[in-house]
DNA sequence: ACATTCCATGCAACCGGTTGCATGTCAAGC
DNA sequence: GCTTGACATGCAACCGGTTGCATGGAATGT
């Protein structure tokens, strides 16, 4: 059985060195006030008795926690994890710790999640968030929040354009012949969702394309799947999918028709996150989610040190990654 | 310009209510040693200015946070983010957040977050931890603490015992004729890395089979792309990766040199985090991350509730799920 | 030698809740 | 009618730090 330390207290520090115990704060806290013996002095009696200041204890006097949570829809959609760990990385650099909040897609638990966390954090960054403009900006009145991929008006945002990659799929597929391509919509609460189907809408006016744009999805490999019926019932020769994730769906679903990939018909992902791996490799449009979430906590933390929130609107610029799943319009 | 609200406290309440703090306390933690119509009373005032429990100031007093941390190697690998998901979705019923540290496979890193994480949780949960048994017996001491795949006496662990499903690997590269087989090695920290090769190494002395291990590596997918000319130079027919990530590298690698799979070689994965997206579809170990991290959590919550840290090892047991990356062994 | 300034340290209030104990009230019991 | 007990509520200490202000001794100035 392992027995539990109970904790140190500076108290108990302040006895052992003979001071009292503003000294012992101040030991940790502003060095430079006290004589550096004194200094020594109780840092060797906090060594002695193993003592760790108590972050609780520092949060409520000082109501700085030291903590800011990521909240992301789907961890399992790959997406997320560069974007997650860049985001810890940038945290970790200002001594912070990452709360991580997995919604589901559900914007209730979206809800409920930042209610939990509020109390705990000093900041919030929302990345993809599926909730309400009116809930978000109700959250952002508490405490400063940065959004990724949620465009609203006052408050901090990180944006990646996929429309610039977007425009360069509808010039790639026109370039190849296509002149129908369909377009899987992501969950109509995304922003990026819009943004990519009016990106591609605006291109194809351009390009003389025409699209059909098929109802919003939550972005599974499932969900991909079941739309492949839809899909070939448009006569389109080509597809653009909200994500990779679904567009894999839809490249199963394909084979299983017999369909061939991109002899018979061309398929465009985004978020680029499969790599070369699915087979054929996925054409599909450039992320850039780890600059995404570093640059959210560099804001998030200047938002911290200035105790103001500057409205700011930084926009990644994407591009198209071509591989194999794209070819020449079928005659 | 957005304002933020200053926290309403429950010095407030009491007042527009008319009792005393403690009162208002009560009515949130005790509802049952008030009347009814006091603790109505309180609600409405509360309700009326706003008021949300300070959660920092709560776990001072009574030394409950709330909160657990999950610490992992590596957020991108994707054997994590079902078991992320798992063990957030497990917290959440029983109202904890969830802390979580990426470590970088760096025990240095692991250490560091431990300790950030010390202050402010009441368990942790260590998935995969490359940290030495040393150092996880000193947090464990600590506060509550439950491995994921590490096996230390006295710690409450969860195993998932991917030897069942290596050593049903072995009998199926046997039956296929393969006599020479490459094992290549995950990082030499690693517990599941252990149980794979020793599994191995058993089930080919029974199946007389030959086996070849490569020095350790760190599971990626440059790692496996590297490992590929030693696997050759082996003149092995097949190989079984520490994980499906370097395998996936390893398929790349041989497709680089033109050597067919499975016609020419066979190759097994482990953890099953890529479903049939490989080309070849990657024959792999079944995983059951998900279940381990829920199991996790409810081990953590038990101690939790009881005090006391029951000396517990759980295995889960996995299975060959059989693909495309494994056929007879060449003539 | 005395007034002034400076600075290291201590004192005590405070952050926002929680909780053991004291108090006061009211109804039941004798 | 007075004691007893139950029970609702208040008081105040406490959790473990932080920090503005007070204090006192040494250094500086004249």
């Amino acid at each position: 059985m392992i027995k539990r330390d109970k904790g140190v207290t500076i108290s108990q520090v302040a006895a052992e060195a003979g001071v009292a115990r503003s000294s012992v704060s101040r030991a940790f806290r502003h060095p430079d006030m006290l004589l550096p013996e004194t200094v020594e002095r109780i840092m060797k009696a906090a060594e002695a008795l193993g003592y760790v200041p108590n972050h609780t204890a520092r949060a409520l006097s000082t109501g700085r926690h030291g903590n800011i949570a990521l909240v992301v829809p789907d961890i399992a959609n790959p997406f997320f994890p560069p974007l997650i760990a860049a985001t810890q990385l940038e945290a970790d650099r200002s001594d912070f710790c990452v709360f991580l909040g997995n919604t589901e897609e559900k914007p209730a638990q979206e809800d409920k999640l930042l209610g939990r966390f509020a109390g705990q954090v000093e900041g919030l960054v929302l990345a993809s968030p599926r909730l309400s403009d009116e809930r978000i900006l109700a959250h952002a009145a508490q405490r400063p929040l940065v959004l990724i991929n949620r465009d609203i008006k006052g408050i901090p945002r990180v944006l990646i354009d996929s429309g610039s990659g977007v425009r360069q799929a509808a010039e790639h597929l026109a370039e190849l012949g296509h002149r129908k391509i369909v377009y899987v919509n992501g969950p109509h609460t995304s922003w990026s969702n819009r943004e990519r189907r009016s990106a591609l809408r605006s291109a194809a006016r351009k390009l003389g394309l025409e699209i059909v744009a098929l109802p919003p999805i939550v972005p599974t490999y499932q969900s991909g799947h079941r739309t492949v019926d839809a899909i070939l019932e448009t006569g389109a020769t080509a597809a653009i999918a909200f994500d990779d994730i679904t567009a894999q769906g839809i490249l199963a679903g394909l084979a299983e028709y017999n369909v061939a990939v991109p002899e018979r018909f061309s398929l465009i992902g985004c978020d680029d996150v499969l790599g070369a791996v699915t087979y054929p490799a996925l054409t599909s449009v450039s992320n850039r989610s780890a600059e995404a979430g570093r640059l959210a906590v560099t804001l998030l933390m200047e938002a911290l040190q200035s105790g103001a929130i500057r409205e700011a609107r930084y926009v990644l610029e994407t591009h198209l990654v071509i591989r194999n799943t794209t070819g020449p319009a079928p005659a």
